[in-house]
DNA sequence: GAAAATTATATTGCGCACAATTAAATTTGA
DNA sequence: TCAAATTTAATTGTGCGCAATATAATTTTC
């Protein structure tokens, strides 16, 4: 059967809707999980950053995840509030805010060694579909910064 | 090169990640289309509910598209602030507040029409792909739902 | 047919997202 | 060198998402 080549206003045809219904699903299932850690999803993947880094600024890690300080300032207030990590202004430029792991951050990271396998488990998905998928958002998330971005030319 | 059995706390590896960042920007990528209309994206995936199907419940609109009340009544107060719908208790059942768009929102799906058409030209994405990956998310979310749900068991 | 349970929506509160503005530090350049 | 431009965060305001609670209507059950 011949694709339709006039796209349709039906809900259910959306790759948008798709996307956003699942994002909150995911989100969803990851609930349970981070709330014994006392985290937030995003909370969640700002700690994956500095796990992975740390000592970064607002701003590389604003970059990385693709929010801007209006999200991330106040976000970080309540994991400093919670002990995980202290915000301090660089010497070499007070602009910069440099985020630091506290002990409490940096113990936190063993507690959620397990989530991404307990997370895997309810995706029942093969590692290679887990991949493709993955890979394939990245590719469209790409796209749409260039274009988007190209807009304002 | 084998796949590691161990899921990792790499940012760039998750799913979620992935997934998370792609849907804020195709959210940011219908903003400037949505801007012209007067509506938020959110707005505009309720909007194309009640274009296809006019005078349903916020049970209904919240099933369909996995909202709750508190997302919703506040949302539906401004769609009915801007002129686009009502908002009234069903005689049948008081319980339940029944939308209604007003002309104006019937009007407004005219100028709608060209949306879909407009993001497919960014997504540069063949009719096969949107297709799939769309419809990839789809299983995933009903996954991922199933296994959330089974949790509170 | 009245009390208890259920259903539907609204309200409240918190935490994002993001646009727009502000403020402060640094860099640039005439 | 010093004023203008740029960079970096923080602040403000609006609109989601969603949990928890409240309220009111309906249905069930005894």
């Amino acid at each position: 059967m011949k694709k339709s080549l006039t796209p349709s206003l039906l809900l259910d045809e959306q790759l948008c809707f798709a996307l956003y219904a699942a994002s909150r699903r995911m989100t969803a299932a990851y609930r349970p999980l981070l709330d014994a850690l006392d985290l937030t999803y995003p909370q969640y993947i700002v700690m994956l950053v500095l796990w992975e880094q740390d000592g970064v600024t607002v701003r590389e890690l604003g970059e990385r995840l693709q929010l801007d300080s209006g999200t991330l300032t106040p976000l970080l207030k309540r994991l400093e509030q919670a002990g995980l990590l202290g915000r301090h202004r660089r010497l070499s430029d007070e602009r910069e805010v440099e985020i630091t792991l506290t002990d409490a951050g940096h113990t936190l990271r063993e507690r959620a060694e397990d989530v991404p396998r307990c997370l895997a488990e309810k995706l029942c998905m093969s590692a290679d579909s887990f991949t493709r998928l993955r890979d394939q958002l990245k590719t469209l998330a790409t796209q749409l910064a260039a274009s988007t971005d190209q807009e304002s030319k």
